[in-house]
DNA sequence: AGATTTCCTGGTAGCGGTTTCATGCGCTAG
DNA sequence: CTAGCGCATGAAACCGCTACCAGGAAATCT
């Protein structure tokens, strides 16, 4: 029963068309008289546009997508964050699906949105070599693409990168600083292009301090995983002292955590025998003691940048491509300290 | 240019009226002959009906909304994962909103989703006090409600709960079981009904072992934070060990790092010393060295459900009131062990 | 056999906005 | 004075789908 006010209503109260009532509210010809009137009778019958009637009007969704795996949801919250601050008051709503990689890969539920037309953009997080089939669905579908990866390759959408190569300098310097001379890098799949430029980044950063990452102290573990920050463990704990890395950088979290765990269980002390440097911020590196030094990305800019892509490119034509980097932030906590002193005598 | 197949095209091919072609899709009454032919041109022309517009038909959003405070954003990706479940192929989409609150209580983005009519219902996640408002203005707006909650004190909404007090006690028994006979509580603020319900439900498990809970061994701590289990480690520690508890209940994991943070800091053994029991089973716990023994909620499941009573709720008019209880898993990792001797002996 | 009932189908009317088009008005320029 | 232009407005078309209604055919019941 409850009856719902209309924009025909609305029209009628003001003694005005439809059409001029669209007009006021979109912000179209309209006289200062019959927009104040028309206003006034907005106001007094709480009249709200209905978003799904204006949205098939205007032929579209009303709706972006954010597609991520499962396994990087760590980044969630930012992103969002960031993407809400955007959307919010653009009347564009957002719709959030995981490729939960269950086995083999299902991007079913992202190709039936696009296939039936749900989202007028997609931002992806992290888009792997599998994403492909589905980024490549969106851009003949002619949906808006924004794509937050270290990847350059893809060709179209807005691509958000984090500096990664910067970053790994950063963390370079920073260990020099503390008087690091031996430093072990643990990178994640050798596919992984964020581990590949963070590996650079820290061997260039090395290299200005006239040092070097020596082949058997690097190690690219087979995925991102606590397990695999252990197993480096065990190698480090079987090395001699006097050779062993006195800082070891892992290209996740997660693999830091794993292997500052390890070396806890052993007894070997954080930062007093060896340093650790981690990626990506995760909630718990605030959680461990000792706090991991990690590098922050600005996730929740990303989220947003991407979004306001996504909105310029629904209005607009989008470029074939488009590149946009941001910065990293290192975060020192106390997983780093000074070279232990064995190591600094020669 | 690219010409965009709608129904009415199918309809022209299939020889048959648009009204057939709906109800083909849509399960309505079809000669099987007529059926086969036009799902036939349906495959050829790669017809896919348009979302929105059919939303637009139907008088609906197609959309749920789930809201969460920021800060129990770790559960977002069992909820989602959960939801998602019931949600693909069922044509309706999921808008996420987290009500950041910055200081002040801002509600406007769900409220303008109710508004614009952009939501047919409603999941919340963890509502408190401040979120009655927008549950009481869904509420009038007809908009169906799911309330992941303890609180059974909603008007309106299906309420999905924990099973708080059946985990308390599994812990006293776990407990019970190591031989712990001076146990702790920290629970979270006091208006919190998960820690309210988490710490009866210890106290019932242990009373019913004969031990009490002595008052001196209970805390309830302002906020749910990694700093209060660090400030009830420092209390533990100024105890005479004869009197300590032997095993520490905390109404949260965060609660509980914060506390085997500041213990491992002091090299106190875990569980060598003390033996500590979180709630919630947030990913860092099992990152952390020794692995958190804590209790899990089906986060997942409840996610499910809440849009299976949405779903209906769309369909039926939706019952004034429905309450469905979920039970926790304990999940013992290594942060419990024995009791240390010196608390065997009387 | 005739009367219902059940099944199948097409025509048409919305759903609630936006947009195009035609028209009218008042002003300025030629 | 009139042609031309910019602004303001309303009528009507349109977006693509579903739902209602009417009518015919087939099956079932008396």
């Amino acid at each position: 029963m409850a009856h719902r006010t209309d924009i025909a209503e609305v029209a009628k109260h003001a003694k005005v068309s439809k059409s001029t009532v669209s007009r006021v509210i979109n912000g179209g010809y309209a006289s200062a008289e019959v927009k104040a009137r028309v206003a006034k009778v907005i106001a007094k019958l709480g009249y709200t546009p209905w978003t799904t009637a204006r949205n098939f009007s205007l032929g579209r969704a009303g709706c972006f997508g954010l597609v991520m795996e499962d396994s990087q949801s760590e980044w969630i919250t930012q992103i969002l964050g960031g993407i809400e601050e955007e959307l919010t008051a653009k009347h564009i709503s957002l719709l959030v699906g995981s490729l939960v990689l269950k086995g083999t890969y299902d991007a079913t539920t992202v190709l039936s949105w696009i296939r039936e037309r749900r989202v007028d953009g997609l931002i992806f997080a992290r888009p792997g070599r599998r994403e492909r089939t589905v980024v490549e669905a969106a851009r003949k579908a002619k949906v808006a693409l924004a794509l937050i990866t270290p990847d350059e390759s893809f060709k179209s959408g807005a691509v958000l990168r984090s500096n990664n190569a910067d970053a790994g300098r950063e963390i370079a310097d920073h260990l020099y600083d503390l008087g690091h001379r031996r430093v072990a890098f643990v990178g994640g799949p050798k596919e992984s292009l964020d581990s590949q430029q963070r590996y650079e980044g820290v061997e260039k950063g090395l290299s200005a301090h006239k040092l070097k990452l020596t082949p058997s102290n690097v190690i690219f573990a087979p995925r991102y995983h606590a397990d695999e920050g252990k197993a480096y463990a065990e190698k480090w704990l079987k090395m001699a002292r006097s050779r062993a890395p006195t800082a070891v950088v892992l290209a996740n979290d997660i693999m830091a955590l794993g292997f500052m765990r390890t070396m806890h269980a052993q007894s070997v002390g954080i930062p007093k025998d060896v340093s650790v440097v981690g990626f990506d911020d995760i909630p718990a590196a605030t959680l461990f003691w000792p706090g991991l030094t990690t590098v922050r990305q600005q996730m929740r800019a990303m989220g947003a940048a991407a979004c306001r892509t996504l909105l310029t490119a629904l209005i607009e034509e989008q470029p074939e491509r488009s590149s946009l980097e941001f910065p990293m932030e290192l975060i020192v906590r106390q997983s780093t300290g000074s070279v232990p002193n064995r190591s600094v005598l020669p």
